[in-house]
DNA sequence: AATGGAGATTAACATAGGTAAGGTCGTTGC
DNA sequence: GCAACGACCTTACCTATGTTAATCTCCATT
């Protein structure tokens, strides 16, 4: 009933019901479970398949050998982790679940399988590493210019979209799991300036963040403050942009 | 006479004389040169090619609204921008010459040519790309959770590192065109923190810089001040590893 | 030789964000 | 029931890094 792979795919390319049914089949093969915090992969394995995240939120992290933990990337519902990644022979880096999460592995075959005779998935798969790459190469731009408060408004505008087309979201409130230490570990900061950050968010009534639910009344505004520029999630299938309504 | 993109492929893979012949003539077909500081290709614009850097210095960077710059990537002779860019309807970013560049252009058709026939290019290409792919996340690491000099040093071995894979060094030295306001731009760092912090390089003998020419008299001690692993560029064929002697 | 500009360097001062310590609350386990 | 724990919040203090602005050094022009 949820599949936000499919429903993300959409966005930018009309899928036929044979190409859904390929999509949901492949993803049925092997389905495992992991616990919140357990590692799904880790840093120096040879990575054998494909990861997709059909339910909770997963991250690609780093550690340095002092310690100091990196998150490096969000998978949410819907995402998959690294195409092509059995060209690499080992892992530089690890992904743990930060919920509980159901992940569909994809074998090599199965996946040059689904290529094989379904153009269409072949190009919104491309698609969406592309838009993977491209949320690295903002997660950069975020750590290297902007502030506290702006680093902090980017990625909640950020996760609140990528939910949204996955289907994720009702009205402008979405599940938010993440504690404040993994905030810190994601932009770089502080709990202590985390906590701070999340405080003025709240005080401007720019976010409600409380039970694990984040509630983003004004989206535009929220934008504004993180100077974010939806573009790079490429979501505009026909130059339809992401401020008029979806959907 | 320079070739770096196969003797960069060759750290990767072996490839056969066939398959050399394949890379230079596609990289001959349509050749263009930029001046330095000049724009190879502008944000929102459509991507016709992939460019292969052949010669010199060139970057990938992003403007925020209020004109913060932070550049993304360097692409050193060698490099490729994009393989799959073709997916995309426009550029979220720019890619722009540091130093005059000659660029190869590949056409789609080009590319596909390639790829056919010529198995191990093809999967050369790929380990390319996803060391790219590393090396971003690297990046995200090293802005999030390294100090200014760590994240100088860090920057400091991964291009002296690329920069022998490309066969564009020659002992412990290497061109090195950056001013200290772009470095600055890739840092997230002010020129005047960049400079202090390049001081105290200096100061420790870690590094020698005039001249636009870098010398790194202990790669070692660099990579240590660094919190340097060098796995994320996936350089070793055989498990052989960066720090036993090359070639 | 004088001029001008880009880049590097330095100093004086300001501040965003880190560190350390401790407190509250709710959940889990015994 | 209470101990232990993890998430969260807060305060006080400290430091890495930013800001501003002045100076210096090369080169390239004229």
């Amino acid at each position: 009933m949820r599949r936000p792979l499919i429903r993300k795919l959409e966005k930018f390319t009309r899928l036929s019901q044979a190409d859904k049914d390929m999509l949901l089949r492949i993803a049925a093969q092997r389905v495992r479970r992991f616990a919140a915090r357990e590692d799904i992969i880790h840093e120096g394995e040879k990575p054998e398949f494909i990861n997709l995240i059909s339910e909770g939120w997963a991250c690609r992290y780093k550690t340095l050998q002092d310690g100091r933990r990196q998150i490096i990337a969000f998978f949410l519902p819907g995402d998959l982790c690294d195409l092509n990644v059995f060209v690499l022979k080992e892992m530089d880096h690890s992904i743990g679940a930060i919920t509980p999460v159901v992940v569909s592995e994809i074998s090599r075959t199965a996946f040059d399988e689904m290529m094989i005779g379904h153009p269409r998935i072949t190009q919104a798969l491309w698609w969406e590493s592309l838009v993977a790459a491209a949320i690295q190469r903002e997660w950069t731009v975020n750590l290297g210019q902007r502030d506290a408060l702006e680093r902090m408004a980017h990625l909640l505008c950020e996760l609140f979209i990528r939910l949204e087309a996955a289907g994720c979201t009702s009205n402008s409130s979405c599940e938010f799991p993440l504690t404040q230490t993994e905030l810190g570990e994601t932009l770089g900061m502080s709990t202590v300036h985390v906590n701070r950050t999340l405080q003025e968010l709240r005080a401007s009534n720019l976010i409600v963040l409380k039970d694990r639910t984040l509630t983003i009344p004004n989206l535009k505004a929220l934008q504004d403050v993180a100077l974010f520029n939806p573009n790079y999630l490429h979501l505009d299938r026909e130059g339809r942009h992401l401020d008029a309504n979806e959907e």
